[in-house]
Parts: C-alpha cells; sequence; structure tokens
DNA sequence: TTATATACTGTAAAAATATACAGTATAAAT
DNA sequence: ATTTATACTGTATATTTTTACAGTATATAA
C-alpha cells in the first residue's frame, strides 16, 4: 500500500467519519467544508489520488460515488475485542495497554451481565468452584458486590480471586480448595480495593 | 418495527444490496431501473413510506442521502454466531434450526482449536473436571479423537460428555465424578458415534 | 358508496454535484 | 536552474438527482 500524504490522510479520514455517521459517502463541497478548502476542485484532486493509491474507488457521474477499498485488517467492531489481563501480584488489574496479554473477540454481553475484561488465573485456589489455572475470568468492574459473589480484591499490592464474605467489619475472602485457607481482613486496618466481580468464564481444553 | 408491503421490502432490500455493493446508496432512478418502475416517484414514495416506518432515513437536499437505520438485530457475520444445543437425551445433536436454544456472538477461533457449536451441559458427571451443569461446552465436530480426550458420544439414542478412553474393542466413557460409572462399551457389539470433542468451555456466573 | 392505502406513470424544474479548465504558490528533487 | 509533486483558488457547465405536482388504477375497509 502507497504511502499517503498528509492531506490524503486527512480526506480519507474523512470520508471514512462522513461515511460512518450517515452512511453514504460525502460530496467533493462538504469535504471542502470540513477540510476548509475553498475550491472543490481541491478536493476532487485529493480523491483522485486516493483513487490511484487504490485507498477508495469513485464511480465516475455518479454523485457520492466513492467507496473505500477495503484493506485486510480486521473489520471487527473494536468494542468487541475484550483485553485479557493477566492477575500478576503486583498492582491492580488496570486496563493499561501494556497489562493487556492479548484481545479476544466476543461479545460484552456474552455473559449474564457485561463485562470489561478477562482475568487469567493463577493458581489453584478455586478448584473446587470449577475454576481452573489459566481459565479465563470476565470480570465485570463495580464495587458493588454482595455475599457470595466471586469477586476480585486488592489487598496492598496482591490482587486475588476468592469468593467475597463480609459482617461488619470483617472481610473474608474464601477460597473454594480445603488446602487453602481463608484471607481475613479486618476493614479498619487494611486498605482494600474491589476491583470487581466475576461474571463469567472460559476455558480453552 | 411496523411491517413492510412487498414493494416496500423488495425496494429496502435493494438499497441494502446496492449499498453493500458499491458503499453508497442508490438514486431514485436506480431503484426504478432494478425494480422495473417508469418513474422515479415510484421509488421515492416507496422511499417516504419506509422512512415513515424508520427503517431508513433520508437527508432531505442531498443526493443518495439514504441511511439504513440499523435494527437491533446484530449485522455480525454469520460466522461467527456460534449455535448452543441442548444435550438431549435423544438423538444426535445436529445443528438443525430447531435444536439450536440460542446462538452466541464468539470467534470460531476463540479456543485453540476451531469449534463449530457449544452443548449445554446437563448434570453433574464432570463436575470433579470442573464442569458445571449448564456450562457450556464448545465442541469440534469430528472424529480424531485420543484417548484423555472430553468427548461427545452418540450410544443408540443418547448423547453424552465423558473422557475418552478405548483399548481394542473396548470403549470406556470415564466421568469425573465417583458417583458416577464409567460406561463401559463393547464396539462390535454396540454401534457407538463420536460427534466431536471438546475444545473449551464458557460459563456465566 | 366513499374513503383510504397501495402502487404506480409522466413531466418538469430547482438544486445538488461532478468535473473540466485555467491559474497560483511552495518545497523538494534532479 | 528546472522539473516534479503537493496543494491549492476560482469559475463554469454539463449532468445527476431530488422532489413537487398532476394524474391513473385497483383492492380493501368503513
Amino acid at each position: 500500500m502507497k504511502e499517503l500524504t498528509k492531506q490524503q490522510s486527512k480526506v480519507l479520514t474523512f470520508v471514512e467519519v462522513y461515511l460512518n455517521k450517515t452512511g453514504f459517502p460525502p460530496t467533493r463541497a462538504e469535504i471542502c467544508k470540513e477540510l476548509g478548502f475553498k475550491s472543490p476542485n481541491a478536493a476532487e484532486m485529493h480523491l483522485r489520488a486516493l483513487e490511484k493509491k487504490d485507498y477508495i474507488s469513485i464511480q465516475s457521474g455518479s454523485s457520492r460515488g466513492i467507496s473505500i477499498i477495503k484493506s485486510q485488517k480486521s473489520f471487527v467492531p473494536v468494542e468487541n475485542l475484550m483485553p485479557v489481563i493477566g492477575l500478576v501480584a503486583a498492582g491492580s488489574p488496570t486496563l493499561a495497554e501494556e497489562n493487556i496479554e492479548k484481545r479476544i473477540l466476543c461479545d460484552p454481553g456474552l455473559f449474564s451481565e457485561k463485562f470489561d475484561y478477562f482475568l487469567k488465573v493463577k493458581g489453584l485456589s478455586m478448584i473446587e468452584a470449577g475454576i481452573h489455572e489459566d481459565d479465563l475470568v470476565a470480570i465485570k468492574k463495580t464495587t458493588d458486590v454482595k455475599n457470595g459473589d466471586l469477586v476480585v480484591v486488592r489487598l496492598e499490592d496482591e490482587v486475588t480471586l476468592k469468593y467475597f464474605k463480609k459482617n461488619n467489619y470483617k472481610l473474608h475472602l474464601v477460597p473454594a480448595n480445603k488446602d487453602f485457607s481463608t484471607i481475613e481482613v479486618d476493614l479498619r486496618e487494611q486498605e482494600t480495593f474491589i476491583e470487581g466481580k466475576s461474571v463469567g468464564l472460559i476455558r480453552t481444553h
């Protein structure tokens, strides 16, 4: 694919944005208005250049006869690429790009509730809940959790996935493995961050 | 959504097809040519009706100013809508439309191997493998299975999900629950159909 | 029977649009 | 020093396109 000049790139972007917004391509005049050109010929020339470089095709004689030539890039809407975050020992499971192991194509509404990311499970502390190492647990970012919910909690710099149980000032983070013991936290003494709760799980066999 | 007349439906379909083919909407004249009308007003009237019924919007004064109003139906490519089949006692888990409980948007390449459908798990026979009731197990249609694979097998009219183990003429269908016993099959005596194997799992919490 | 909706034809004109042609200006390449 | 590419202005015009208006015909509902 040939390189575009700055102006050509702007024109192409505008055509795509316009198309996205309205469902049909812009006229030369509309391109001029957007980019501040005073002559329709300016737009015309850029379109011709884009056509020569195979970014668009122009149906001559037709109004708004511009088609974007689809590149091989995936056309999956970005909101359906859900990030996978490793359950790292230190720090929050933030959605910063550097924490994202990969992205998975699926519907954010795949489970009963919408979710924000997948957390990759480390360790066997939840094995009796049918949650295995390397399973991807779908996490919805929320602090609104109830007793019995499977939650992602951060204590100091450690992030953990456990069942949530709270009475008064006492927080119990309950594992599902008899070899592990419940983490007991006094909320008056230790700061805790509820990162979210699990709404689903996927596993690759 | 209001019902369309036959002609309105034809016009709408043509607009969609044209849009798909060219990337921009047709003119009244083009609609007329396609549907055999002799007056542009015929197309105009159908478009107005489609607009009134909220199937399209028309940007007045603009050429080709037709936008399709996207219904709530997903416009996701059909190949990414994976069918979910209930694990019914009788018959093959076929992909016939009547067996499909629903479809789920996700990538067929979500797991390590491509799969063809989801099977909804009934019962607790695989609980120790972390497979719960109502989990959706991703099944790849294949007869090429190895010992240790999690397979979908049909015996007579019963379909079951078990671990696969075979030596000579003896087939063992091994559950993962000590309350269940292994199903033993003599392949010389009983016909068995290997429907496929599991390549992954999803669960809604 | 008289509306009312569907489904057009036919014509015409105003407005939108593409597009050709003649220039200007500037920076980088040869 | 001259070409070449980029990046426009400004004008004009042929063509495309929308869209209004005046009709016709037929079936269905009130």
